[in-house]
DNA sequence: TCTTGACTACTACAAATGTAGCAGTATACT
DNA sequence: AGTATACTGCTACATTTGTAGTAGTCAAGA
């Protein structure tokens, strides 16, 4: 479900990983996780916040006089649409640049290639 | 070199990808692939192109009373710093999410499957 | 040479995005 | 109770993106 979602620009994406980890949040628990990786003022996020809300990538509550922001959308599923649209639009379905790309980048963890390894497995017999 | 590039959109990756496979082309050429994809008017593709040479991904040329454009980026240099911001801002560096869409798709062409298998023999040696 | 069509240069305009500011209200401290 | 704070709701405004339209010019055919 919640298929035809909008789009999230970097800057939203930054939003919603904070949301992801934090779930049910007030604003300010968004703004003073997001505010240490971007310099942002408290009403950009705030605007950000409300933005998601509108594109229903979040729920909006009221508690008292707080605002509360829930993901109602899963980090998994719209990760997934994202690669789905990135391989789709930019790399036309062809996956070896970014295994290229995985092969010179040094700092994978190794768990990464052992993982990849047991899927190329599974998905090989 | 070209380090500092905007960002491309999806759009106009549709026609920078154009102009990569015609290589240096009239805007009329490039209109013509395009609308195959994209049913575009011709002066919205004219208007694109205008503004990749503005971004610098296109370099243009009078002749006569043409528009020439051709590309002075290299597809592969510019695909390559769509990986690394998509890494960046979506995945947080971590390959799994795109390795368990490349093994749930089973439109994989099995070279692919191969690169794969030898990329990480050599990578793990 | 007049007309028609192709091309370009320039302009347009709404929606999305980045980035807040401000005024008003609710709270909490003195 | 009065004052300083924190929050919210609303507004703002420049830039980028999507998507053309139009007027003027050049070239080719009648």
């Amino acid at each position: 479900m919640n298929n035809e979602l909008q789009k999230l620009s970097d800057s939203e994406w930054l939003i919603m990983k904070a949301c992801w980890i934090s779930g049910k949040s007030t604003a300010r628990d968004i703004y003073q996780k997001v505010v240490k990786k971007k310099k942002w003022e408290y009403t950009t996020v705030k605007t950000m916040l409300d933005r998601l809300v509108k594109k229903e990538y979040l729920e909006f509550e009221k508690l008292g006089n707080l605002c509360l922001y829930t993901p109602c959308t899963s980090n998994k599923s719209v990760t997934e649409s994202a690669i789905k649209n990135f391989m789709n639009t930019i790399l036309d379905h062809n996956f070896m640049p970014i295994f290229l790309y995985f092969a010179k980048d040094r700092k994978i963890p190794s768990e990464d290639l052992e993982s990849l390894k047991k899927l190329i497995e599974e998905y090989d017999q």
